[in-house]
DNA sequence: GAGCTGATTGTCT
DNA sequence: GACAATCAGCTCG
């Protein structure tokens, strides 16, 4: 069953992006079904936080999607090469977001392998963020798209984690911004082969 | 309009 | 371990 919409809106973007931890993510592009559940996790805190786009509240064409109501998904190309997937939540108006860095993969391995053009299926194969993308078939036509819909969703099937199989830390790629990179706002599950850095 | 940078990854040494 | 790939947004002029 689809997530309800109720939860997005909470907005507590840190908690969020906890609970994410082992929700079914799934894609349905161009007919073809691909999903798996999460691993890890990113919280992206709004206008106070340095290391997101909307730092400031800032508004631009790219950054007006984290401002919708909670439950679109924002997608946005990195380093010109890679499409990443976040979670939009909180109300309208609060730029939260939660960036899914890592899946382990349940349906559609032959699809994602070859999407990835690779002669063998590796854990790189959806190991971080860009790979996530780039093996659901995310694209920026689904910026904005909402979590209700039949080309992207996420269901619980019931898959809890106990409080010492989650790890938080710091986030990765984020040194730019200052002392809100020291931030407990990555979550893992410890010990899951697809998560992105080496589990601690 | 030029110049720089980034929530990264794959490849080559 | 270094680095190229490749483009949208931001900052200045």
């Amino acid at each position: 069953m689809k997530l309800p919409e109720s939860f997005y809106l909470n907005s507590n973007v840190v908690e969020v992006a906890k609970s994410l931890l082992g929700k079914y993510l799934f894609t349905c592009i161009d007919g073809l079904l691909t999903g798996g559940y999460i691993v890890e996790t990113e919280a992206y805190n709004g206008g106070i936080d340095k290391a997101s786009h909307a730092y400031g509240n800032r508004l631009t064409s790219r950054t007006q999607t984290l401002f919708q109501h909670g439950g679109v998904a924002y997608v946005y190309l990195c380093y010109g090469i890679h499409e990443m997937l976040n979670v939009v939540t909180s109300v309208e108006g609060q730029p939260h977001a939660v960036l899914i860095r890592a899946i382990n993969p349940t349906v559609g391995l032959d699809v994602m392998q070859h999407r990835r053009n690779m002669a063998v299926v590796k854990p790189t194969i959806t190991s971080g963020p860009g790979s996530v993308g780039k093996a659901l078939g995310i694209s920026r036509k689904l910026n904005g798209i909402s979590f209700q819909s039949d080309q992207l969703w996420i269901e619980d099937q019931g898959l809890t984690y106990a409080e010492e199989n989650m790890v938080a830390a710091p986030r990765i790629g984020v040194a730019y911004a200052a002392e809100d990179a020291l931030l407990p706002y990555r979550f893992y599950v410890k010990g899951n082969i697809y998560v992105s850095k080496p589990n601690r």
